[in-house]
DNA sequence: ATAAATTTTTAGGCAAATCTAAAAATGAAT
DNA sequence: ATTCATTTTTAGATTTGCCTAAAAATTTAT
């Protein structure tokens, strides 16, 4: 099926609305996150639903029907590829590569993507640590632990971030957090629950929040 | 300057059209490369005249004003650059990297075409033989000797291909004529001008039409 | 030089994706 | 349960890029 750049657009804004429970997604949340108007959205979901792409129903919502589901999917997959190339490869830093990826996802080449994926050693995790759907669709599996269920005496591995908003990656690149790094929980404060930490030899504060989106493994 | 899509093609076509005479160029000729209608042509010949990126008089013919032509540079510029990636990088044959290509030089970021040329090494010449402007769009010098032109027992090197199409290229291809490749010419039919060559230690047939289309340099 | 052929433009429309404003449906609150 | 607020849809326009058909300009041929 050959989708315009909205109508891709619009499967991944429900796609990520929707979230890993597939719920009801509303007009309005959709207008919100592609900034636009809600009638504007309306006319889209029509034309998207006559495609059968989405099941909607008005007024009710709209969630993604199988072939959406595997459409976006497959941007997701593209989008996620592309930022790993901009990293690795170009030496992007991870706050900057979004916005190209956007771009850069809706290359209609399954076998650019498919020569990519292997070009990058088909990576599994993207530089925010986001799971990389493999080619049927299926992603790897990630720990969904984050920084602030670690208890003191803890030796971990930074395996992504939460909030891939710009401002969160550009206080973390600040910090030398990156994937990988290893981190040693000193203590938590019990007044805020703000975290003491040794990471590459050096002491770190970090405030709950910011641990709250911070991926980890143990050991 | 923000240019849709359609607009950057126009430039394009205009561009190439004109060659390097910078002749004017009739709009009929615009509507046969992009596939479309005159009238449709006529339309966005008024809007680029508009927004400064070409001289246009109604029946005269259009051509690239500066604007335009840096413009047009830059997406040429980009598309060589993103087929020499998929040729090097990703394993593609010449003749399948135009139409990706394509899709890839619309890509707006200009800290991602410096960072894509640098890791390809700033390459001179695409997978085609042909010239990769630089960042200010100045192209380097290519001997425009085509094997044509050569003489019984030249010993010469391969730098590039006249005739981009797919056919041409898969073609060549097929000879297992690769850029760089050496040949020596071994003799000419007086009937045809077709030559004798000798390449990679056989022995090849090659119609004139093929040797006028084989860009090569002495030595 | 005039007629015929060709090229180009103008005029009027269409589809996609967007908008604003108004109407209708739904949900919340008394 | 009825009113009020919110959400969503409908109705009517706009812009971009394209189309066909007809008119106008240019070029070619007699």
């Amino acid at each position: 099926m050959q989708l315009s750049l909205a109508e891709e657009n619009y499967l991944k804004a429900i796609y990520f609305i929707s979230g890993p429970e597939r719920n009801l997604v509303n007009t309005n949340a959709v207008a919100e996150r592609l900034d636009t108007k809600a009638a504007t959205v309306t006319d889209m979901l029509r034309k998207l639903k006559k495609k059968g792409l989405v099941s909607y129903e008005p007024y009710k919502g709209v969630r993604l029907a199988e072939t959406g589901e595997k459409l976006a999917i497959g941007i997701l997959r593209k989008h996620r590829l592309w930022e790993t190339f901009l990293v690795e490869k170009l030496s992007f830093g991870w706050e900057e590569v979004h916005e190209i990826a956007e771009q850069l996802e809706h290359v209609r080449s399954s076998k650019l993507t498919e020569r990519l994926a292997n070009f990058l050693g088909n990576p599994q995790f993207d530089p925010h640590g986001d799971p990389i759907p493999n080619k049927e669709g299926v992603f790897p599996r990630r720990e969904n632990l984050t920084l602030d269920k670690a208890e003191v005496g803890d030796f971990l591995l930074v395996k992504g971030v939460k909030d891939s908003s710009v401002d969160f990656l550009n206080y973390v690149a600040k910090l030398g957090i990156r994937l990988g790094d290893s981190i040693e929980v000193m203590g938590v404060e019990s007044f805020d629950q703000s975290m003491k930490l040794k990471h590459e030899g050096s002491v770190l504060h970090l405030s709950a929040m910011a641990c709250a989106n911070i991926y980890i493994s143990r050991g």
